[in-house]
DNA sequence: AATGAATGAGCTTTCATTCAT
DNA sequence: GATGAATGAAAGCTCATTCAT
């Protein structure tokens, strides 16, 4: 982060002293934007890791080989295990609430509102890194931090419920217990996670068309 | 599963065998029903606490701590960890299977049936032993042991997909594609183990009332 | 500690108990004996070589190499390498409130225990494990248990004052700054432990007595 | 040592050598000037803190970190940890020997001299850099360097001892076993660095004017 | 059947040092 | 002269498992 205002700073003095080459310049960008690069790379190579086997099971060594780096250069980028996951969480938790703002900004009906979500969320749990917030575990991490991830969890789970509350204020869900019908929705959703593969025959949309309806419309004929 | 036979089984034999003294049969059946005792609350212990941990959490000292006994003492009820770990998913399954017969057993269309399962599920993750098998990882097993695991979570999807066909077919169930009504009816229904808390504000009822309902008739006003 | 009052508590229950054979105790009461031993004896050794080279500069890995087991093997006595340090400290502190205890008791000047405490303490520093007290670092270790063995060193620098007090107030000692009197006794008898040599020139009696007359009697002619 | 050398006589060579332009001179005097300001603030950084914490307990980048600079800019001052610490200590060792030197110089009989020591020693381990050689751990230096530092404290020893003899020569002191007495006095001098606290109740000079009496009168009262 | 003791393999993390730029 | 990045070597500690008793 301090790196990125760094960047900034650097080229505010730039433009007041003209004398220095741009290649100079272009070097202290090339080398920040490097860094990113790379502390990204370890942070996607690590969530890739940590979602197929389980942050437990991978050790750095592990991270670090994938990477074809030895294991204290990952600590020039996150300070410790801890750190490298919980900005997983953080990475997942901001593609989210993308999505989720998206949607609340749109028009329409609660109803349409809470279809939306569930096929925004069918893709991020089976293409983006939104599967992490759901499908790591938190247990592992020191107090703070875990609490910090619980926060995102209730803050998700607070912004469906709203979706739902809102399309039973304007008439297009059926009254109900709206903390258990977001429990519902949300774990066949996450659920997801756990039998999806890329290579099955369910494509992204279908699965989220499939189960906009499936869990808006109910399965009995009556 | 073979442990499980083994115990009345041999009791089974030791009936039919009257010849040795009495006395030194009761002997041997108390022995083996205190071993097999013993071995069930090592089961349930571990059960307990791997489920309250997370597996990889759990020590084998703690479990040793927690019966009051030493660590070795439980390799004489187990042969390892990973053998009491897939023992539990054994009791898990076993418990769900009754659960299944049992409602495969009574009259009433699909539906119903379906509705069964949903209310039977609420009650196996909150109170009995079943949510073993939902919330506990199998990826810490070996090949063989995991496969196994997975035989058993396919065996169990697979018969709520034939209630749910079963169902179509006596046209209480709206067509629609049935693998993934069952994954999205599974997930809602393994969530619960995520969230539900004994002391929390819902009975496990009035959890399974809401769930039949809102996973087969829906949420949508029409 | 607890471990010395479970043998008496058994030998006890023993004796009101007669019909269990004593092999049985032996055996209990020589593990027990064992165990202790093997403790003091990992403790003997880390005290040694924290004394040789400095805490820090002693690995787990070299104290289990010197005693000839596995690195693990020492957690068995010590939950770790801060309790094995401050145990060093805790005995240490034993030794040396003992010989206190025994020159308190005795009769006599002020002076004359002043000089018995330099005599014991010369031997203390260069024979027995009184020396780790006062040249092992505290440093390393955590805060709570850093304030205990600064507390022991605390108490043991307030019995030489008060020793010091009492000669004074018995006329032996002249008056002076006690406290200061005390840092210097106390340093001149501590850097013993930097450069004393057991196949030096110096037997201990001699550097004690030596001391005990230099730090009292002085070095000037008037 | 030999680097605070070379620094006064590379300029002492560049007077002597005029053909080169003054300009260039000045630069490459300026330039070596700030070299050496800044080496010496390297120094006396990491003798700071080595002192506060002991040379193990401060990594490179800790004294980086403090002088505001990157861990490897200090390899262009020093060549190693190992350099840095051995050259806080040739530091220490010229500000005693300066003392030393002086003290040496000054007419009066061996006891004022020795006096003189005693206040200079308790002021150079309280306010100066002094202070390095006395609590400065040699243990961590490889062994050519751990001789060369023990040089310097054998050859400070040797000249308090000489300092002491010459007072039994002249009469003002005690015949008395020469090395030991130098041993308890160094010693309470040492130990001064471990209870000194410059906030705390003591001036440097009522240390030095009471260790001066107390080491050389004595306490006894006869 | 149960215990105390021990082990091997593995983990996260630290740090002095080097190197390309 | 200084930097960012990387590395090899080591440290303390944990844990499933085994073994003699």
């Amino acid at each position: 982060m301090s790196n990125d205002k760094r960047g900034p700073l650097a080229a505010d003095r730039l433009e007041s002293a003209p004398r220095r080459p741009a290649s100079l310049w272009k070097n202290a960008v090339t080398r920040d934007q490097e860094r990113q690069a790379k502390r990204m790379a370890v942070l996607l190579t690590a969530a890739d890791m940590f979602l197929a086997r389980g942050s437990h099971r991978v050790a750095m060594t592990d991270i670090a080989d994938e990477l074809g780096i030895t294991k204290p250069a990952l600590y020039n980028y996150f300070s410790s295990k801890d750190d490298l996951l919980v900005e997983c969480f953080r990475q997942s938790n901001q593609v989210i609430i993308e999505q989720l703002d998206r949607i609340e900004r749109s028009a329409g009906p609660g109803l349409e509102k809470l279809r939306a979500i569930i096929r925004a969320y069918a893709r991020l749990i089976t293409v983006d890194y939104g599967s992490v917030m759901i499908r790591l575990e938190d247990r592992d991490l020191p107090d703070i931090l875990r609490n910090e991830v619980r926060g995102y969890k209730r803050a998700i789970d607070a912004r469906v419920r709203a979706t739902i509350e809102g399309g039973i204020a304007d008439g297009s869900i059926l009254p109900c217990d709206v903390k258990l019908a977001t429990f519902a929705i949300m774990g066949a959703l996450n659920w997801i996670g756990q039998w999806f593969r890329s290579d099955g025959p369910y494509s992204v949309d279908r699965i989220g068309d499939e189960y906009a309806d499936r869990l808006t419309k109910g399965l009995a004929k009556n």
